[in-house]
RNA sequence: GGCCGAGUAGUUCAGUUGGUUAGAACGCCAGCCUGUCACGCUGGAGGUCGAGGGUUCGAGCCCCUUCUCGGUCGCCA
């Protein structure tokens, strides 16, 4: 008797005909045409193969066996008198001399069919995720996780970088997320902390001496899921290198990343180096958003000074903005759509007017419009058939709301998006600090470890009053994909002079500099490279190559949004034995 | 934490103005069927309508409370 299999069911084609043979699988699917006449279908990682039963045996050795069973099939393969060419393996099919049962089904009714777990509930799905993934349509975008970052390690290797394992039991960093804390045995009332990202470990890495250094990095931070993030935990493709400014940085992944988008990708067409760079605020004043999806060609414009004193109560004193949508076939009701679709997700009202074919203003807001007739298309190039979209507030309100409608528009009117394809972009130029919207003071607006633009020179400057500090920026930038945001990264502040100047600059110093982030501040103190890095989200990538909507559909075993794992039971009460050990005692909460 | 949506058979859903025994499809069970491949045909089983309370002669439907799930905003250096 055979031992193992001799072919997977994805395997056997027309020329195995008259092959002894041994397949192995799941009993997907049983269709009995005759009281000794049936076919199997047997599926494994690889593929479906069909097995015909013809025998009172053979039907016996399958009777009351329920589907998803696992069984191993002796045979022989024979063309098929009746071709199914929808499968690969149509051609042929196993007539078998034994059947052995390997791992029985007990169960004759699944959570959900095998086949159509996808559009089953999804606790469902996640409580059975072992079904679920069964299912080829969930299984290939785990396949497709795995080539993926087959291939980013492949590439980083190819470009000089080590992939170098970093603590996952650290020290919980004061700022930024919420942290993910471990209680120490050995360290009564102390605590290890997941790491939000290797940030700091990596620039440790670079005064070390390492050259070029890179990580699929598993990231952990305790704050509430989106659809397109991860509670919990998720991977970062981590890279940082020495002696390198935002350019280097930027080569590596416009080399990078297009050839993988280019192969794994839905859409096969892709932004080739160099991507477009775009400053912070030309984002939010033409795209209205630190994000945009460039595959949408609309633009917003500023017309607050052409409507000033227009009448229109929402548009007084405000800043306004304009989004001209040409031959725009939109009809009332989607308009409407669109618009009450804006203010549900930016919490600001859309505003419109078109110009009709007689190229009068018309429709919305032409009451107040229709009088700046001229001003509003020299301003705009209007001509008939235009919509235009118009949003209006406080300057970044305005912008905002303006950046949502934008995404609106482009998914409601398909001549202004090409959708089938990755358009790439830097935004870059980010500011350093910000007011603080609590204190009404200066705060950093990003990270504190980002290399201000221009260096100590620029805090000189600002100290000195010669220029606001709210106008420098930081030598920081993002990764932006299809309206994605891929990746955050920065050239670092390698420098504790000038680590303690911008800290200066928010009312800290370097007491805080040295309590905040000790293990840095002392490695820089010793001769420090200049570095920048970068560390594009793995999971988001994956989940826009596969074209999915849900982080959830490209993650083997994912959470639930309230981060729990319904199949695991986590988190999950302990034993009181646990924590005495651990020296915690659980109060305030109801049993 | 705020807002929006959903919760009815194992699964996906329908359920009219509050009115007889809550339906369909798929799945499951039984029978029939020798070329199916979303097999087909016949029959059958299967329901705490998320939970609790209220209004009513009468509630899947109306009201209140609550739970769960999803989306979104806050949050994510």
């Amino acid at each position: 008797m055979m031992q193992s299999r001799t072919h997977t069911c994805g395997e056997l084609r027309l020329a195995d005909a008259g092959k002894q043979v041994k397949i192995v699988g799941w009993m997907e699917n049983v269709r009995e045409v005759g009281s000794n006449f049936a076919f199997v279908v047997l599926r494994d990682f690889y593929g479906t193969t069909q097995v015909v039963i013809e025998s009172e045996e053979m039907m016996a050795a399958i009777h009351g066996l329920n589907k998803e069973s696992t069984i191993s099939v002796e045979g022989v393969v024979r063309e098929r008198s009746s071709k199914n060419p929808k499968l690969p393996t149509g051609e042929i099919e196993v007539v078998p001399t034994a059947i052995e049962v390997l791992g029985r089904c007990r169960h004759n009714s699944l959570p959900f069919e095998i086949n159509r777990s996808r559009e089953a509930d999804e606790t469902a799905r996640l409580k059975y995720r072992y079904l679920d993934l069964r299912n080829p349509a969930v299984k290939n975008n785990i396949i497709l996780r795995c080539n993926v970052v087959s291939a980013l390690r492949q590439a980083m290797s190819e470009h000089g970088f080590l992939e170098i394992t970093t603590p996952i039991l650290t020290a919980s960093s004061p700022e930024g997320a919420r942290d993910y804390l471990v209680p120490a045995r050995k360290h009564p009332g102390k605590f290890y902390a997941l790491p939000q990202a290797p940030q700091q470990f990596k620039q440790l890495l670079m005064t070390s001496g390492f050259d070029r250094y890179f990580q699929i990095a598993p990231c952990f931070r305790d704050e509430d899921a989106r659809g397109d993030r991860s509670p919990g935990e998720f991977y970062q493709l981590d890279m940082e290198m020495a002696f390198a400014t935002q350019d280097d940085v930027f080569a590596v992944l416009e080399d990078v990343l297009p050839p993988i988008f280019a192969k794994y990708g839905t859409y096969n067409i892709a932004s080739s180096a160099p991507f477009r760079r775009i400053s912070f605020n030309e984002a939010m004043e033409v795209y209205g958003s630190d994000k945009p999806d460039l595959r949408i060609d609309l633009t917003v414009q500023d017309i607050s000074a052409e409507v000033d004193g227009c009448g229109f109560e929402p548009f007084a004193g405000q800043t306004v903005k304009a989004i001209v949508v040409s031959d725009c076939k939109l009809a009332r009701k989607a308009i409407d759509k669109v618009c009450a679709d804006v203010e549900i997700q930016s919490g600001n009202k859309a505003y419109w007017f078109k110009v009709d074919e007689q190229g009068e203003i018309a429709g919305g807001i032409a009451k107040f419009m229709a009088p700046l007739k001229d001003v509003l298309t020299a301003k705009l190039g209007l001509t008939p058939g235009c919509f235009v979209g118009v949003t209006a507030g406080k300057k970044l309100a305005a912008q905002k709301t303006a950046g949502v409608l934008r995404s609106k528009l482009g998914a409601a009117c398909p001549e202004h998006m090409d959708t089938d394809r990755y358009e790439f972009c830097w935004i870059v130029d980010f500011p350093m600090y910000e007011i603080g919207e609590e204190s009404g003071e200066l705060e950093f607006c990003h990270n504190p470890f980002s290399m201000p633009s221009g260096g100590m020179e620029t805090l000189l400057k600002a100290e000195r009053g010669e220029i606001d500090p709210l106008e420098i920026t930081a030598d920081q930038y993002d990764l932006v994909c299809n309206g994605v945001e891929l990746s955050s990264g920065a050239v670092r502040n390698h420098d504790p002079d000038i680590m303690i100047k911008a800290f200066e600059m928010v009312r800290l110093g370097e007491e805080d500099v040295k309590a905040k982030f000790p293990a840095m501040y002392n490695a820089f103190t010793y001769g420090a490279p200049p570095h920048a890095g970068i560390a594009p989200g793995v999971d988001r990538m994956v989940m826009l190559l596969a074209g999915e909507a849900s982080i959830r559909e490209i993650i083997p075993f994912p959470m639930n949004k309230n981060a729990q794992d319904v199949m695991m039971d986590a988190p999950s009460q302990v034993t009181q034995a646990q924590l005495d050990e651990l020296h915690i005692a659980i109060v305030g909460v109801e049993e």
